[in-house]
DNA sequence: TGCCAGGCCGGGT
DNA sequence: ACCCGGCATGGC
């Protein structure tokens, strides 16, 4: 007797599954390219929330700016940002990353993004601080570039539809979905916030079963082990 | 209460 | 090429 098996879902087939159930994301939440690049930073394995408390204070100190986090005293940043966590590592990357925005590229966006977006890629990811999820993100949030943002929501929520097996490189789940999916920014924008959002909501770690997600209906593993 | 959050780095195998 | 501990606050 063979067991009936359905083939894993497409990467469209859950992109278009997840915009029609939670409708668009309207990312990134910030008011400015550089208050994207700045939040990217704060928000590594940290909860976007305590990070908006960090961007809030940062900015009634007039420190949101290349100028200010990169020459102002590393204490006074370290205050500032404090509700993010890792606040020492990240006010120092803050300040390394804004010297390399303000000596290369003037503090200038138009500047910083009239680079081809893969050398540009390259050049983020020589600044110590900054890994390929933030550069990614840098790249698609500040500059409109049309790359695929993986992160551990990501990881997870493919491991779960069998996209993946869950310990594949960045870069490999990176191209997975780019291979599938149109080179339209707009596209890989709401996607990654959808899994995002998503993840936060029903594909918790320690419930494999994902109560009540819109994509619960979908193949998926039954193994409970999670690779994070 | 413990576990988790939109990672990354450095040292060890 | 992995694997792992460290980094830290705040919400549930």
């Amino acid at each position: 007797m063979t067991r009936i098996r359905r083939r894993q879902p497409s990467v469209r087939q859950i992109y278009k599954r997840l915009l029609r159930s939670l409708g668009p994301q309207h990312w990134w939440p910030a008011h400015s390219p550089f208050e994207v690049m700045v939040g990217a930073i704060l928000t590594q394995a940290t909860n976007w929330h305590n990070v908006e408390r960090a961007i809030a204070r940062l900015k009634a100190a007039h420190a949101l700016s290349a100028s200010a986090l990169a020459t102002w005293r590393a204490t006074t940043v370290q205050r500032l940002i404090r509700s993010a966590g890792y606040f020492k590592q990240k006010a120092s990357r803050l300040r390394v990353f804004s010297r390399w925005y303000l000596t290369t590229y003037g503090a200038s966006v138009r500047r910083m993004f009239r680079t081809d977006p893969w050398l540009l890629r390259g050049q983020l990811l020589e600044i110590p601080g900054i890994g390929p999820e933030t550069a990614d993100s840098i790249l698609l949030y500040a500059g409109n570039e049309p790359v695929f943002v993986v992160d551990g929501y990501t990881r997870r929520i493919f491991r779960r539809h069998q996209l993946i097996v869950g310990d594949e490189p960045y870069d490999a789940i990176q191209r997975l979905v780019m291979d599938r999916l149109p080179e339209d920014p707009k596209l890989l924008n709401e996607f990654h916030a959808l899994l995002v959002e998503v993840g936060k909501r029903y594909c918790h770690r320690r419930d494999p079963d994902c109560p009540h997600c819109p994509l619960g209906d979908l193949p998926r593993t039954r193994e409970v082990t999670d690779h994070g």
